[in-house]
DNA sequence: GTGAGGCTTGACGCTACGTCAAGGTCAAGT
DNA sequence: ACTTGACCTTGACGTAGCGTCAAGCCTCAC
């Protein structure tokens, strides 16, 4: 028999593990003082510790290798449902790290190049879905894409009251960036989608706002800009650049989401989130 | 302003995870209300915790991302030295969750295959060099081999205490398992190694015992069998299987390392604790 | 008998939050 | 003005697997 400090050498763990386990009735010494508390452990038990620490390896928590390694026949199915479990787990974990890794490189790489990116804010995420109360044109310039909002917001209250508009939106349809052509969808996102399923309204133009739902989207770049709408394209090259670097290609019409304003007041200070979607490239 | 709900939306975040940051230091709200504790947050800060958000991604603690975060133009160097740090962290953890993923599969496949494979507690950890008290011969039995130890452990009063004894070990050359002619080195492990570095011993055999240094071995394979020495050897087939599929190979002569006995009342109850050197397969 | 080292239980710490719980605020509707 | 339900506050506990004290017995070789 030996005491707790020459069985933990024996084994190569420390004290306080062979105490935590005894604690969670894992792994108890063969006997135990009843006077003194003195744990005795006998030599032969280091086959069961070994074999908790080999599971323990193998990823199982505390908790699961409790439930099979007491069982002797049912242990096979159970032990290889938590395997199965746990290699899932354990590839995800790969890829993941293996991603990290991507980034993290691609960050050092940046910082040795000595350039300034200004992009230090792109997350990527997923993004729902959501009701888009909105107008297709292809504008030539900010002011009438203003206007175009004007008109919609004027005429919204007819149907549906301010508190039911939820941010102002653009949906670039453009491929490429043409400044006096682009195409896109403007209009709010809307708060309580299922009660304004069918509004329609008529624009002062002759245009027409509807509500369509916009699709969820799986992973979506995303990255705040604070100044002049006219301005927050500035940082695009940087994005698309780290968005490469880090493995990821654009795929679909990028957004732009006004968390504040456009004010007309103080249109510097417009904060926009500009999104990209994108997949992981193969 | 938004009030932290609505920000927490944003964001894609929690309530919780916000609160904390700000508990933190790490990124508080613009305003708070003196009165009613309420946090207010504005759009434009949304940048900043995008930024943490991107920095915690790259596996960055809270706490160095606070640091690095706050100077404007020391962070490049800082945050270089943290990414080179967390670059060879993530490096590591996709090495080990590899190995991992190897040695589950194994296990599953050794299940599916049905084998009982008897080597449940194969542990695979470094084991530290130790001061040998030994003597080496080719012994044709165990019988052989238990009269040199009875006669070293006889001889061994003249020159040191019992107390001085650590384990009773067998180191063998033979590279192949022969019976008959097993070439091996037998003693015991000492406790106060530098007291005794120049202890020599004559056998009544007419062989002598001297003390070596046994190097450390890094990576080294255990398994403890409880039975008849005769017996320890009959997993170690199962053993080596084991250790090939999880990829490893045997790369030094193996120890069989007495944890208790060999009591010649109770031979049977023997506790031994095999060990093979190992290293990864390439 | 005595000093050193070993043993006991108990408690706190760690990471980055999730999850209640008890109670104060806010804003829309009546 | 009042209600009601959604929202906010602080505070505390839980997580996984132990490491690290701290205060106080136990053992044993000299």
């Amino acid at each position: 028999m030996f005491r707790i400090g020459e069985f933990s050498r024996l084994a190569r763990v420390s004290c306080r593990l062979l105490r935590y386990y005894d604690q969670l009735g894992l792994f108890s010494p063969g006997t135990v003082d009843d006077e003194t508390g003195y744990r005795y452990y006998h030599a032969s038990q280091l086959a069961r510790l070994n074999r908790i620490l080999v599971l323990k390896e193998l990823g199982l928590s505390l908790e699961q290798i409790g439930e099979v390694i007491d069982e002797r026949d049912l242990s096979a199915d159970k032990l290889r449902a938590m395997l199965l479990e746990r290699r899932s787990e354990a590839e995800q974990r790969v890829a993941e790290e293996i991603a990290r890794l991507r980034r993290i490189e691609s960050r050092i790489d940046e910082i040795d190049g000595g350039g300034e990116i200004g992009a230090d804010d792109v997350v990527i995420r997923s993004e729902p879905g959501f009701a888009f109360l909105c107008t297709r044109r292809t504008v030539s310039s900010f002011d009438e894409a203003r206007a175009v909002v004007g008109a919609l917001v004027k005429a919204a209250p007819q149907k549906l009251s301010p508190r039911d508009l939820g941010r102002f939106v653009v949906i670039v349809h453009s491929p490429e960036f043409e400044p006096d052509a682009i195409d896109a969808e403007l209009g709010y996102s809307l708060v309580r989608p299922d009660a304004l399923a069918d509004v329609e309204l008529a624009l002062p133009d002759g245009g027409r706002a509807r509500v369509r739902q916009v699709e969820p989207v799986e992973s979506m770049a995303t990255c705040v800009r604070v100044g002049l709408p006219e301005d927050a394209h500035a940082g695009a090259l940087a994005i698309a650049r780290r968005l490469a670097a880090d493995g990821y290609t654009l795929c679909g019409p990028n957004r732009e989401v006004f968390l504040r304003g456009p004010d007309p007041r103080a249109p510097e200070q417009a904060v926009v989130e500009m999104q990209y979607p994108v997949r992981p490239r193969t």
